[in-house]
RNA sequence: GGGGGUGUGCCCGAGUGGCUAAAGGGGACGGGCUGUAAACCCGUUGACUACGUCUACGAUGGUUCGAAUCCAUCCGCCCCCA
């Protein structure tokens, strides 16, 4: 592919939160040779959702355009447990996790990257080369006054909530693996400003051309306000399945709608303009952008026909109100009364008996789409088996003798 | 090394001997409305076949008829001084 420098910029720049400094990439870019792109990740979550694809897909465009990524596996650094963007010290990971994981999330990154123009490294290659002596060279080159201005550590400062010494350390380690591969640009979400920043500087300080940041913004999960993440439970993960990934999709919020066009689909940047801007203007109902975006993403990742399977299962259950075809069976055994709440916990519909029995009284248990009563805790057998009960609305589950 | 604070349910946060499974808020979940969006309204939110029993207020031990609340020791965290 052989765009301008100038086109090339565009694409880049598309989606990105800044670009520091913005001329000095449309320099490297006018000299006309592959470009090194690095990103780093913590092998920490074994599972990568769409935030962690947001990075992997601008890698993607950087690839597409000529450039070489260079995917930089923290495995020293996971040791260490950066805690960027959290309020507390992560738990560090050991190296047979981290092992585990980093494969995984090479695996998963292949879906999105091509292999081919991917360079692999691993950050221990260096890290764990240095000695003592090595670290405190490195650590002269900053001060404690400026690692503290990075928000996380001046919000935890200032909260008094404990900052550990080798979390103090993890910008430089960061900084020091844009020395080790030489970077040109180097990607991250904007709560990673700091560190990238520190790479910056830290190349400078050793003679070298500092890299250029691109800072991506962060992807917010599905109840829009917090981040995507695992933990919070508001992440669509790669590999949900069709319907899952659907369906989840469609319960964002409009107001995220635009973001995820840019940041979660392989769109050409000229249509999310248009998308973008139909948005704004209202001129297209949210509900069938909303549907387009999640085709769009499902077929990423799997392919178009799933997606429009996707589709047609989620109005299955949400617009006709039936029940989805394959849904978890239970085997009841050999009952003639049943009780309910513990059934409910047995074939995973409610955490606890207690919470099986509230949800009956609240009006959220339905058996073949007939909602119960309250109270109805014991029940005949011969009115479960073959039946699904069904909770809220999007769990099933399928009763067997 | 010295001094002073602090630790409550998913989170924040009240509570300083019985009326406390623990106010209030957030979040989450369920119902209504709807486009499985938002906003709004209602309900629920430790476990247990449950007008009762058990577990729980950093940990352990103690005082008391009775403790989240009092005492001792320990642990974590924070601040000030050195």
């Amino acid at each position: 592919m052989t765009a301008t420098p100038e086109e090339q910029l565009q694409i880049i720049k598309s989606g990105a939160s800044q670009v520091v400094p913005e001329d000095e990439l449309f320099k490297k870019l006018k000299e006309g040779r592959p470009l090194r792109i690095k990103l780093g990740v913590d092998p920490t979550a074994p599972d990568l959702h769409l935030g962690h694809a947001v990075p992997l897909r601008k890698l993607r465009q950087f690839q597409d355009l000529g450039h070489t990524v260079v995917l930089i596996i923290g495995d020293f650094t996971a040791q260490i447990g950066d805690p960027s963007g959290r309020n507390s010290t992560r738990p560090p990971l050991t190296a047979e996790q981290v092992n585990e994981h980093a494969q995984t999330y090479i695996n998963q990154a292949y879906r999105i990257l091509d292999p081919e123009k991917t360079e692999l490294r691993h950050n221990s290659e260096w890290l764990s080369m240095m000695n003592f002596g090595d670290l405190l060279k490195v650590a002269s080159q900053f001060t404690v006054a400026r690692i503290l201005e990075r928000d996380d550590f001046a919000k935890r400062y200032g909260e008094q909530k404990p900052i550990s010494l080798h979390e103090f350390l993890y910008p430089m380690a960061q900084a020091y693996d844009s020395v080790a591969i030489e970077s040109d640009v180097e990607l991250g979400g904007t709560d990673q400003l700091f560190n990238l920043l520190a790479g910056r500087e830290l190349m400078e300080k050793n003679g070298m051309a500092p890299q250029v940041i691109l800072t991506l913004p962060l992807l917010e999960g599905t109840d829009g306000v917090q981040k995507m993440s695992k933990s919070y439970g508001n992440y669509i993960g790669l590999t949900d399945e069709p319907a899952d990934m659907f369906g989840k999709i469609m319960s964002i919020p409009d107001e995220l709608m635009a973001k995820y066009y840019r940041l979660a689909t392989a769109l050409p940047v000229s249509e999310v303009d248009e998308i973008e801007k139909a948005i704004v203007e209202g001129t297209e109902h949210p509900n069938q952008l909303k549907r387009r975006l999640g085709r769009e993403i499902v077929s990423l990742y799997y392919d178009n026909e799933a997606a429009v399977q996707a589709e047609e299962a989620f109005d299955l259950v949400f617009k006709q109100h039936k029940i989805p075809d394959d849904i978890a069976e239970f085997d009841l055994g050999l009952e003639s009364e049943v009780y309910l709440p513990k059934l409910m916990v047995d074939s995973l519909l409610a955490q606890s008996a207690g919470e099986g029995r509230r949800l009956i009284d609240g009006g959220g248990v339905k058996i073949d789409g007939e909602a119960l009563p309250a109270k109805t805790y014991n029940i005949d057998a011969s009115k479960v088996i073959g039946t699904v009960i069904q909770v809220g609305k999007r769990k099933f589950a399928k009763i067997n003798s």
